[in-house]
DNA sequence: TTACGATACGGAGGGTGCTTCCGTTTACGC
DNA sequence: GCGTAAACGGAAGCACCCTCCGTATCGTAA
């Protein structure tokens, strides 16, 4: 694993490992984040997210001490979720892999658009953060992708690169739904597809 | 003149014009917004505005119920004076005025750049703005395009869309700096000018 | 010119949401 | 068990959006 969303304890560092309340509160917080952003966007209150992971406000705040920080950790942990989930797929012959995977980079791509203007501020104050998780998403997506063109099934003509544009310019499209950029996926499957 | 910014009073339709001294508080508002989003951005509060325009919260909340409403009107007048500028260079040979329009173009979308969240915000809540301003803004740049280039000046293998596609995207860019975006226009314009 | 009704003004205050502060509680090493 | 450092919780501070209504001003008709 390399950089995580692992709260200020790196591997085997100076700092103590955190008090197991603390690393308790710290996952429920970030997981009742991730859930209030995807439900109501940029709507959703400090006071709310507290009170979903069963909190007091204070302690929201001493994990993550303004607003913008619980953004930051909640993407920075949806981009490792999905590129964990190349490696989680690498059991699957490669063509179901690399499909597979698209679909959970287009789930991703949904869920960002609901807080799009939270993420954009974020972006703004911590242009590492952007570059940096493109760097990742690229690298997983290039995974799967080679791996299916290695084996035949995927045509050679387009990289990681052209995929990620295609598919997430697609997905950022105004008006897009799920269903319909999950329909387009097929498409775009389809046109890459080599037949055995 | 069209669609504009006019207050609430048509030409010749059944309500009254406005009272004298709210048509001047309006036009102060609207001139305190301008400066105050340039200047600050989403952090620019309704007070603050108010107080620049020498009126009280009461009196900008009367013409402007919601804050996005005054950003609307404030990117509702911007866009009017682009396309004005069209006119007013209608004097100027026509390379100038292509030129001296794009230069205008430049500093608008400078301008928008520092509000975008808001502006976003507004354009979400009102697609008919996005695409009115696209219409009218488009016409405005074709025609000072086809000018240029049925006098012979400006190349004719690409339309009002191209030079729009290529300039709003450029202005765009992350870190584009103001100087930068009207050096980059001048390479532009080289690139679309028939030497005499 | 004055008087009067309609229109507009102003700013105190309600409501909400982010953030801070600090007294209380809890986990962990001895 | 005990002591201490770490963490908790929520009341209160603050800033901002917006509303409300008593007061002031404009425009008009006598």
């Amino acid at each position: 694993m390399t950089t995580s969303t692992a709260p200020a304890t790196g591997s085997g560092d100076a700092r103590r490992p955190m008090r197991a309340d603390a690393r308790r509160n710290y996952d429920r917080l970030l997981e009742a984040g991730r859930v209030a952003f995807a439900e109501r966007g940029g709507e959703a209150s400090m006071e709310e997210i507290a009170k979903h992971a069963d909190v007091g406000v204070g302690t929201l705040y001493r994990h993550f001490p303004r607003r913008i920080d619980l953004v930051e950790a909640v993407y920075r942990s949806d981009v490792d979720t999905l590129v964990a989930e190349a490696d989680k797929l690498v059991d699957l012959e490669p063509w179901s892999a690399l499909s597979g995977w698209l679909q959970a980079f287009i789930r991703y791509a949904q869920s960002k658009r609901v807080f799009l203007t939270e993420l954009r501020e974020a972006f703004e104050k911590n242009p590492e953060l952007a570059l940096d998780s493109r760097v990742r998403i690229g690298a997983a997506a290039s995974s799967v992708l080679v791996r299916a063109q290695q084996a035949g099934a995927a045509r050679t003509d387009i990289d990681a690169a052209d995929l990620m544009h295609l598919i997430g310019g697609m997905c950022m499209a105004r008006a897009a739904t799920l269903e319909q950029n999950e329909r387009l996926l097929g498409l775009v499957l389809d046109g890459i597809k080599i037949q055995p």
